[in-house]
DNA sequence: CAACACCTTGTAGTAGGTTTAAGGTCAAGC
DNA sequence: GCTTGACCTTAAACCTACTACAAGGTGTTG
């Protein structure tokens, strides 16, 4: 059972030591013990919660998408159910996110070939093609911060 | 010529005000003129600027990309080298942020499939896959803001 | 006991806005 | 002429998920 410092904990899971700070600010991670010269000290619990929560992230999992999975986590009975919902819900986000930047993809081609089809005009048909008020360009739905 | 009051302008191109007003105060829009009671006036030239940010912004560029593309169209002479570099740029990064998430989707759908694999199991395979250390769970590229 | 790596707290900055607060302006109705 | 209400003004705080910095404390090694 060696608790770690932080810094041995952060080089550990590769996760900067800020990050774990700022983990802890906002209650992903509990208050972590302190040595006499409080320094924060992290056991295998701690570090076990802390690689559940950067792999959610490397899922690209918001921060409170991962409370509510910790909070299930923390839960007497391992509730299945309330994974997968969440889990189905990050999926559903994650395709509707590939969808939408395929189609601003194909856009952004359609645009791009305006320039090529018309190297011989006195103007680039490019930012004509930008400032012109039509439907050519689709509004695209905000995205969720992180997606 | 009929110059828009700034909700009129929101109103018809389908932006916030305070967006409106954010672009000015980030040097995407000039300053716009003012009636007497110091409220905002603008005329078709900032009507169409206002167009051509928003349409660049429907294709999820960055403002900094949208203000280097700005620089470009009120150049004395329309470059459109400096235009397509731009644009073939910002294509990649998108094909780029598809692919990550294409990756990301294939691993969320291996992490679902785990529970309904274990129904019968004590405790969530889900949350099991997710506490481990191993490379089960690739690292992602951190994404650029706004993709 | 000095140098140096590491830790602490607190604050501010990032992108692209959104929201709120506190107040000024304008047209219409009475 | 005055009030109501819609609209406008500025400035500042808030959002996500960190990152960077400053000023100072701690711990180890020579």
């Amino acid at each position: 059972m060696t608790a770690l410092k932080i810094g041995e904990l952060a080089a550990r899971l590769d996760v900067p030591a800020e990050t774990i700070r700022y983990y802890e600010r906002e209650g992903l991670l509990p208050q972590a013990q302190r040595t006499a010269g409080n320094y924060r000290l992290y056991d295998s619990a701690l570090i076990e919660r802390l690689t559940f929560i950067r792999n959610c992230r490397a899922l690209d999992m918001t921060l409170n998408e991962i409370r509510a999975l910790l909070v299930l986590r923390d839960g007497p009975d391992e509730e299945c159910g309330g994974v997968n919902q969440l889990l189905d819900q990050h999926i559903k986000h994650v395709a509707e996110r590939i969808a939408e930047l395929q189609r601003l993809e194909h856009q952004l081609q359609l645009l791009r070939s305006r320039c090529s089809r018309s190297a011989t005009m006195g103007h680039c048909a490019i930012l004509n093609g930008l400032s012109a008020g039509d439907a050519s360009i689709p509004a695209m739905t905000p995205s969720r911060p992180g997606l």
